[in-house]
DNA sequence: AAATCTGTAACAATAATAGTTACATTTTAT
DNA sequence: ATAAAATGTAACTATTATTGTTACAGATTT
């Protein structure tokens, strides 16, 4: 299974806001990632609250990013949008009886918990101005 | 989303078969995880044909390491257990005509796959050896 | 007052997982 | 030979999560 597309859309929104710098509504918002207005406003919702977004209803309101682009690490809207572990156990929980299944979950634990750090650790380093960043060079190169 | 419980069950199959060192059935290893043999049968299947067991039918038969545990790492169990990108990019593809739809997807692949990468790291670190020790270093704390 | 936008509820469609029963086939032990 | 035991896989159910969709109440601006 996969890590769920919110993440991947979250950023989108989150580049899209800095590109743009002005309020967009979900409905502009749902035109650039392609989908439904309601799916981009779950999302701004969680974003919202979260801190990286200010909202205003209204004509011409919409979304605007609350903090500062290179301020906003992926790894923080991976949070927001990611919940839970990573890695699932068992999930039943194996026999205690057994000298393996009694002791395989911390022994599991300790590794997952390592991977899952190394991958964050990537996450952190990554901010939204980046983002914006690599696309403005792509956006350079096909001028 | 999670990673699904497949690596999980796999591991610890492995763990007990390096463990116990003789042929374990499908029964008798479900009785471990504590699950249905079927359920082991299926993650049994996808360890025997990366070659990572040897299974016998009949009497007495069941499923040995067909490795050493020492060479088995737990990056190529969860290569077997699973497929496919961790990081789901969007589900539709985004705005062509949107400067950041038409480039948000190579920028964020680019750092889905060092996210993975380090994530693989950490998991090519260890082996079922590895488990192993940790479970025996557990069990002796227990007597 | 009208237009617009959010936020959320409710529901459908899709997909993946985990568990279960069933059974044909293979192999071993006696 | 025969019975027992084991695999491998099909088929089905239940559960859960995600995504997309319609609908609508409430807030805000012009």
């Amino acid at each position: 299974m996969s890590i769920n597309s919110r993440f991947a859309v979250a950023v989108h929104i989150l580049a899209l806001l800095a590109l743009e710098n002005r309020p967009l509504s979900s409905k502009y918002i749902a035109g650039s990632v392609n989908t439904n207005p309601v799916v981009i406003r779950r999302i701004l919702s969680l974003l919202s609250k979260a801190g990286f977004i200010d909202t205003q209803l209204g004509v011409d309101g919409g979304s605007t990013l609350a903090r500062s682009a290179d301020t906003i690490t992926l790894l923080e809207v991976y949070n927001v949008t990611e919940q839970g572990q990573l890695f699932a156990l068992h999930s039943n929980q194996p026999n205690p009886l057994c000298p393996c299944g009694r002791n395989i979950k911390p022994t599991l634990l300790t590794v997952f918990k390592k991977a899952e750090a190394a991958l964050e650790g990537i996450l952190a380093e990554a901010t939204i101005a980046d983002v914006v960043q690599d696309i403005e060079a792509q956006l350079q190169s096909q001028s």
